[in-house]
DNA sequence: GCAAAGATTGTAATCGATTTCATATGCCGA
DNA sequence: TCGGCATATGAAATCGATTACAATCTTTGC
């Protein structure tokens, strides 16, 4: 035990050949005969033989990673994600790599470091606050194809984006309301600078005044996506003196922190006030009342992004710039007609 | 743009000296002059030099990542976990992998694969359900000590472990509800064959009996730790004759999902089944009811088994095999005495 | 003033693979 | 029987770093 691994030249002298057929024989078979191939294979076998990744890429001019870029691997929404990644790099053989970019918030230099350092050949970013110099760095080293972002995007950078059609989300919120007859609804909005507050608030902006409903500067609440955000936009709920029936709010998360408050301070939903949220987490359904949100389909989601990034790094080019996938909603129980 | 990443030999042609020189400016600083080391520096900057990975790895022997084994990413209670497990690693210039085992188990060989074919350095494992032989072969191929295992375990196998206290865990909360009154407590527990399930049963069990609480076989019912087990737990309480007053669940997850249920069924929580949970996700202050639960300091475990994991590393030694953390009881709104 | 010790630096081997180029062999048709 | 071609293989260069060893130049002690 504790023997160092077998490598290639073990191999070869095992098999009686020159390492060049060893290696020819795992990744170009045709070009070697079938005695000598199988003599290599009993070798590997015998020598219990793998081929030395570190070695292997650094040969062929590859990391063999990809790295993924989260805001915070602390959120439930992200994990469906996360898996959908991970699906779609199963068949390959890129390592994936994972930061949070909150609790490490990167260097400067260091994305573009990432790859000139032979660490990554390539990026998914699920963060769009990411800064404009660190991605002009990784453009003028000519890696910008091996970027993508995903949900979240950076306005006007010609990085290939996978989203969910976020303003019909939040059009499709506020349209279920107002059919439930809801006039007057409030929004709690993302971080302020986020693109996905923007398209979100956007969305439920534009539809509100099409459906001609009553709008207060009040009922546009700031939060953060956070449970924490969704209880203060309950308690500045709570103190208003002309409530609205009901509230989209731009997070599931957000939704819990809200409902939570709202309960806690003799606010029932659905009876009193109607709430949407934005995600469709696995806990909506079990939450009580159970939510009724947006849904997005993390997991294809992150699929997706997966296979545009294989495909531009195997074929050199991304196949569409941007895509939107569709969005749903899910009615439950955290909605109902507004108390007459 | 596009152009190649300056290696160490153009460092050294810019400030004409040889690629050992720059190598040692680099790592022992003391072995070169003044002069010469400004110069290598300069160079660096302007060539914007960064040193490949790939090749110092394989000329150093390592792999420079360590890979973590998770269950499900999708789960929020890993999320704090590997949050924490990052923070370990922040310093370091370790490469953090994550693996999901149940969307893409490890296929046979594998996890001995990862050491030999130089992928990682070392490994995190969250699964307890690791198979035997894979374990072996690493014990064979000497990098047992380049295993931690974190929050679950495998039962007598020489891997340290750093997890939290069960069963002392599973104590609190029986008491706890013992304190309020209960005398006929139920049980969800974890999946079969998982030493979660076991070590917090047998802990529910113990404190039961020492307690003289009322025992029913019917009351211990299997779950697995998901939403769904708890709901289907729920259903299976409504129909019992003889209902406990108090649920304990095997995780937080599955106290939600039974609370809904129940909730959905007529049953109050808490004023007609009290529910405790395990772990303290994020999520369970914000449940309605906010949930009593038992506190795993989720981000603490993770940190304590990078920083094992690394100083196994360097040291060659782990310094303690088993770190128990302590857990604790966070009372909120689930619970309440029993109705009379 | 000279040998020994110390400080700097360069040359070349090495990590473990892949791949180019050259060589050896066998088979074919003329 | 011989040139030509396809097939099978090996020798050696290469990827980009680190480091053992050797070489040079300074300094120090007596």
């Amino acid at each position: 035990m504790n023997q160092k691994p077998a490598t290639i030249s073990d191999v070869a002298r095992a098999a009686r050949v020159s390492t060049a057929t060893v290696s020819r024989a795992l990744s170009s078979p045709n070009l070697v005969s079938e005695r000598t191939r199988e003599a290599v294979l009993e070798a590997i076998r015998h020598t219990g033989y793998r081929v030395n990744l570190a070695a292997r890429n650094l040969r062929m001019q590859r990391a063999g990673a990809i790295l993924i870029l989260v805001p915070n691997i602390g959120k439930p929404f992200y994990s469906g994600i996360l898996a959908g990644i991970s699906d779609g790099f199963a068949e390959t053989d890129y390592a994936v790599l994972i930061t949070d970019t909150e609790s490490q918030p990167l260097k400067s230099g260091a994305l573009a470091g990432f790859f000139s350092d032979g660490r990554v050949d390539g990026v998914i970013s699920l963060d769009g606050g990411l800064h404009r110099n660190a991605l002009r760095q990784c453009a003028e080293q000519g890696v910008a194809g091996r970027i993508v972002f995903l949900c979240e995007w950076v306005e006007a950078a010609e990085f290939p984006v996978v989203a969910s059609d976020n303003a019909e989300g939040a059009r499709l919120a506020i349209r279920h309301l107002h059919d439930l007859g809801h006039r007057k609804i409030a929004h709690v909005t993302g971080p302020e600078g986020n693109v996905l507050t923007v398209a979100r608030r956007t969305g439920m902006l534009a539809e509100r005044s099409r459906l001609r409903l009553a709008a207060r500067d009040e009922w546009i609440i700031r939060g953060d996506f956070s449970l924490e955000s969704g209880r203060d936009a309950a308690e500045r709920i709570l103190q208003m003196p002309e409530r609205p029936t009901a509230v989209f709010c731009s997070a599931d998360m957000v939704a819990f922190g809200l409902i939570s408050r709202l309960q806690a301070g003799g606010v029932r939903v659905p009876e009193d006030i109607s709430v949407v949220g934005f995600d469709d987490i696995e806990m909506s359904e079990y939450y009580v009342p159970a939510l009724t949100t947006i849904r997005q389909d993390r997991h294809r989601l992150g699929r997706r992004a997966a296979e545009l990034l294989i495909s531009s790094l195997t074929h050199g080019a991304a196949p569409d710039p941007v895509s939107m996938f569709p969005v749903q909603l899910v009615i439950r129980d955290s909605t109902a007609p507004p108390p007459h």
